[in-house]
DNA sequence: TTTAGGG
DNA sequence: CCCTAAA
């Protein structure tokens, strides 16, 4: 019975087949890039590229973000990056929407997208005369192109905000061709950046530029989650959209409470690099060692930073020109709002001002400078949007919305994150509709202390939204980890969770197979770019060899033709016969057991206590499970070593005890080699009697055992030791003692005795005295985990020698 | 809810 | 750790 459970595991601990669709479905990653962008990437991203002024000679045509002065990101002043030319200051000229017929917001729709603003300069790639518009084309918004992307199928592209700012060739069809190129700056960009220069330049939409009207735009609005047709009432098609949008608008809300608590926005960041050009280098080499001299310069390029999502509201009806000025205004809007800059060097953040870029490690010679980032923080004493929104007449546009149904919106969605509740004036229509526009803007700022109600809700939502709290793990976490998996197997994390993780209610299933993956990743690595705690090798290898052993499960499960499959019977289900099929496997790292091998079990006891007849049955168990398992014994009488031990021990032959001794141990020494090329050929041994047996019973005779150990010391030590334990006395009682000439209880004894000054961890003491088939159960199930423990990699040793 | 994968 | 598609 029990035996039979123990077969029953043993197979549920394989991935079932229908498990293996599951595995199938890897996503293709294009596909992942289209999704992220055309779903995801609502945002509007501000593309600010500045190049440096890397050579006197060009310094007309390139900014140069220098020596920061005292808030981080400093900028030359040739290249008033920051502040100036964002202010919407700088667009006083702007009256969006006047003169353009939008409509109630009865078929309004929102639209995300991208705003990449290049800065002319950046152009340095040549061929692009007209980027060089010069120093009075400010690199602010109105010096260069504004695409906005409302991807997947449209690009409505808007040129330089100033009519009087020349874009020429920075046109529609320039814009279009960064269209291509905005899932460049995808929101997980962090590590893509190196290499992208000047999209604009170096990358053109191939496909000729469809005029950007009304049809097209309908399209982008149509794309998006907009299923309200005009036909719908207005409240009905706001709250569907709004409705809509809640539940599967890809909006990731957490992100911006990310922000807020940690400071550093993904979404929005500033990137730099060093100018590694080879003029660059030429150029650093000159001064050489007064680079490091306290005027030296560390020369930034900070490549863009991007905006979160905006959001814009729109009719359809509205002309392609007010959507454009909406869009600029919103991210005239985002920009005048306080914000600051963070400064991140090499993923840690740095918060003292006051420290140099090189006692920061910002230097020119520093190689580092790669993971030099830039980010726009909301500043602490977030301006209120609505009220310091210089454009008024963006809301007013909206204004149209009917209060009643934004009343309705906000009861059914209280807690949306786009609308923070604070951002709310629902007294009159025109707030509601600047709510509208700029609580998404709000966004960026930290969640403006609510003002009427629903303060609860919000702090719970940003309970809720916060990022859990880190908790390494730690080596013993680890290990029991391991531990659960090289039995379970990947693939089953919930009951890993259960069997090792039950109580631990902060590591959920998903943190387990997280931090699996994690350990996979870590054993793969060298140990010099390991960080935190450090597991010890030896987790390591166990993780690296249950990951391959598992994952060759998987591959063979899922290659496996379901009605073969079917037609093993569940105990054939053997994972060490399996080296037919094996693949280059990589994660069997050469240090680690190479391949599965078998294990070596060895039984001991005094005579009669069964160990033969256990031997017997556990050799059928195994390979009734599928592994491949030899019975040996020792003496092995069949070599010529043998036969004289064969002999003495019929008393047909005298020999002095050291000699016997000696000769029991050459009679395994003769067998080691065939002995080590049978376990790592996969075959499992059952090893009745073995150095134990000699120690124990030379040492009952007199000899001292340390003597008596020392011709066994390297031999292959057993991964298992099942000693079925019996006293002298029941043993005598089993009958047939007497045949030969140790079977005599006095001397058993002794023999007992030092069996149990020879035990170690890998004995298991088996009660023999228990009836046949619970010893046969007790050892199955020892076994069966040695085992598997050894097909998973654990290393053979050697006997007694450390 | 779990699993599997990508970020 | 997070997020999400699939099952």
């Amino acid at each position: 019975m029990v035996s039979h459970k123990c077969v029953e595991e043993f197979s549920l601990q394989f991935p079932a087949n229908a498990r293996a669709p599951r595995s199938a479905r890897k996503k293709r990653s294009f596909k992942k890039e289209e999704i992220t962008e055309n779903d995801k990437t609502c945002a509007i991203d501000l593309l600010a590229t500045v190049a440096e002024n890397l050579l006197s000679e060009t310094g007309s045509s390139h900014m140069s973000i220098d020596k920061p002065v005292e808030d981080h990101c400093l900028v030359k002043e040739e290249f008033p990056v920051e502040d100036k030319p964002l202010k919407p200051a700088t667009l006083p000229e702007f009256n969006p929407y006047q003169g353009s017929s939008m409509s109630p917001c009865g078929f309004s729709s929102v639209i995300s997208g991208k705003v990449e603003i290049e800065a002319e300069g950046f152009s340095h790639s040549g061929g692009i005369d007209s980027c060089q518009a010069g120093q009075d084309l400010k690199p602010s918004v109105d010096g260069g192109a504004v695409v906005l992307d409302a991807r997947p199928n449209g690009v409505g592209s808007l040129g330089g905000s100033s009519s009087r700012t020349k874009v020429p060739s920075m046109g529609a069809g320039v814009s279009l061709g960064a269209l291509d190129d905005v899932h460049m700056f995808s929101r997980d960009d962090d590590e893509n950046f190196s290499g992208y220069i000047c999209p604009r330049v170096t990358k053109k939409s191939p496909r000729s530029v469809p005029r950007v009207g009304d049809r097209r735009i309908r399209k982008i609005l149509a794309s998006r989650h907009w299923k309200g047709g005009s036909r719908h009432s207005e409240a009905k098609s706001w709250r569907n959209y709004y409705l809509h949008h809640q539940r599967s608008y890809p909006i990731k809300k957490r992100k911006y409470f990310d922000h807020i608590s940690d400071s550093v926005s993904d979404d929005y960041r500033l990137r730099s690099k060093m100018q590694r050009g080879s003029r660059a280098v030429s150029t650093m080499k000159g001064p050489g060692a007064s680079f490091v001299s306290s005027d030296s310069h560390v020369r930034l390029r900070i490549k863009s930073f991007r905006v979160p999502e905006l959001f814009v509201e729109i009719p359809e009806t509205a002309t392609v020109g007010s959507l454009k000025r909406m869009v600029m205004e919103a991210v005239s809007t985002l920009l005048s709002d306080g914000h600051r800059i963070g400064l991140m060097v090499q993923g840690k953040k740095v918060r003292d001002d006051n420290k140099t870029l090189h006692q920061t490690g910002i230097s020119q010679d520093n190689t580092h400078l790669d993971s030099l980032d830039f980010s726009l923080e909301p500043s602490s004493e977030a301006p209120h949007l609505l009220s310091s929104n210089p454009s008024g007449h963006v809301c007013e546009e909206l204004s149209m919305c009917r209060t009643s149904d934004m009343d309705t919106l906000f009861k059914t969605e209280p807690d949306l994150a786009l609308f923070p509740s604070g951002s709310f004036d629902k007294e009159t229509a025109a707030d509601d509709s600047k709510a509208l526009v700029h609580a998404a803007l709000t966004e960026l700022s930290p969640p403006q202390p609510p003002r009427h109600k629903s303060n609860k809700q919000q702090q719970q939502q940003q309970q809720t939204a916060q990022r859990r709290m880190r908790r390494p793990f730690s080596v013993t976490e680890v290990e029991a980890l391991v531990q659960a998996v090289e039995k379970l197997g990947t693939g089953r994390w919930r009951d890993v969770k259960h069997s090792a993780f039950e109580d631990a209610d902060h590591r959920t299933y998903v943190d387990l197979k997280d931090k699996w993956k994690t350990l996979v990743h870590t054993a793969k690595i060298s140990p010099q770019q390991r960080r935190g705690e450090p597991v010890p090798q030896e987790l390591l290898n166990r993780v690296l060899n249950a990951h391959g052993y598992w994952s060759q499960q998987h591959m063979e499960t899922l290659a496996l033709p379901k009605p073969e499959a079917l037609a093993l019977p569940p105990r054939s289900f053997n994972y060490l016969s399996r080296s037919s099929v094996r693949m280059e496997n990589l994660t069997f790292s050469s240090e680690a057991g190479a391949k599965p091998r078998g294990a070596l079990i060895v039984v001991e006891g005094l005579d009669r206590s069964g160990k033969s007849t256990q031997c017997a049955k556990l050799r059928s168990f195994l390979e009734s499970s599928g592994h491949p398992t030899e019975l040996w014994r020792f003496p092995d009488r069949e070599t010529s070593v043998g036969q004289m031990i064969s002999a003495y021990l019929s008393n047909k032959s005298q020999l002095d005890d050291r000699t016997i001794h000696l000769l029991f141990s050459a009679n395994r020494w003769e067998k080691r080699s065939l002995m080590e090329e049978k376990l790592k050929g996969g075959t499992t041994l059952i090893v009745d009697r073995y150095s134990y047996s000699g120690v124990a019973f030379s040492s009952a005779k007199g000899l001292g055992i340390e003597w008596c150990k020392a011709p066994e010391v390297g031999l292959l030590a057993p991964d298992s030791v099942l000693y079925l334990d019996i006293s002298p006395e029941r043993a005598a009682e089993r009958g047939g003692y007497g045949d030969e000439r140790y079977e005599r209880v006095d001397f058993q004894k002794k023999v007992s005795e030092f069996y149990q000054t020879l035990r170690d961890s890998s004995w298991k003491i088996i009660d023999a005295g228990d009836s046949m088939e619970e010893v046969e159960k007790k050892i199955q199930q020892v076994v069966l985990d040695k085992v598997k423990e050894c097909a998973l990699g654990k290393s053979l040793s050697l006997l007694w020698s450390s």
